[in-house]
DNA sequence: CATTTATTTCAAAAAAAAATGAAACATGCA
DNA sequence: TGCATGTTTCATTTTTTTTTGAAATAAATG
């Protein structure tokens, strides 16, 4: 049975062959995971990444055999990454998705988002380390220098994380 | 009841405090849990952060109170990584484990071996779009400058991500 | 303003990931 | 070689994460 069996084969207009979807979302399916997100929002991703025209929640959805439960969450995942944007569509009510497709910008609200905040509560946990520290403490050096290195890699990863998505010459 | 409940109280000597010990495994626990690594890893390369003698598995497992099983993988994937190495101990014949501190080449081995691999077999995913793209296709290039985007994307991660851990300045 | 349509929320179910523990396997030692 | 100690493996259990689906909410339309 293929990995794809559940994907709706109705309304396959507009869409440049069913084989490059499934490529498409299973590329972004995995590029997804390896930054920790559920596989719906990459198979949302991947739908939209090859599709010309926005598409509305309940298309997504019935498109990738999803429930709308999980649509509406993934697309709020991607709408908070400023992965996806929003169309309007005259005469339609819905709010119609297309992606963001400068992954520049796309990485660096990740970064920003989803790494930054962890770095700045890592800082508060090495100074309670060094608060933590025994006064009298026997080879108090050691400890020292393994503080520090850890507070040097906090500092070094925070100025060089959001320089990285700069350094991305696409 | 405390997160750290169940660890083993005996056996304290040689460490510089319990808080330290804690305050080190809650850190790593968070930081392997970015990099996708299981709890047990994050545990264990905390605890050796802050030791000053190498530890044999059971110690680890008996101070963390998870499985040896658990301790066993965790090894693993930490020597896996070079995150940890065995020393010799005179008269023991159980592998004594402690840390590699210089991040720089930990990060350069995950990069190497848990994020290339994958943008290799991205590659290839690409080149099948290409080819599943259909002969006399409307909008053919609509097509061709999206997959040309993914193919710059996988190309500037080539060459920025082996390039990231020369760029930590510690 | 009642109704239909679209979207979100969230408890429960399902699926995936990780930990356990005991058996199998190694390895050093008497 | 046979025993004792240490380690790995892996089927099972537990925990965590994700998805589902139905109810609640919101929002547009006649």
């Amino acid at each position: 049975m293929s990995p794809a069996s559940n994907l709706d084969t109705q309304s396959d207009h507009a869409i440049g062959g069913r084989q490059l979807e499934l490529e498409s979302i299973d590329f972004f399916v995995r590029l997804m995971s390896m930054l920790g997100m559920p596989r719906s929002v990459g198979e949302i991703y991947g739908l939209l990444y090859f599709s010309q025209d926005s598409l509305p929640m309940d298309q997504i959805a019935s498109r990738l055999g999803i429930s709308i439960g999980s649509a509406s969450q993934g697309l709020r995942t991607l709408r908070a990454l400023k992965a996806v944007k929003t169309a309007y569509v005259a005469g339609d009510r819905r709010d119609h998705y297309f992606v963001e497709t400068e992954f520049r910008r796309l990485f660096s609200t990740f970064i920003k988002d989803e790494i930054m905040p962890h770095l700045e509560s890592a800082k508060e946990r090495i100074s309670r380390m060094e608060k933590s520290l025994p006064a009298g403490i026997e080879d108090r050096e050691f400890y020292l220098v393994r503080i520090e290195k850890l507070r040097r890699l906090t500092k070094a990863s925070g100025r060089l994380l959001p320089a990285l998505s700069g350094l991305l010459k696409l």
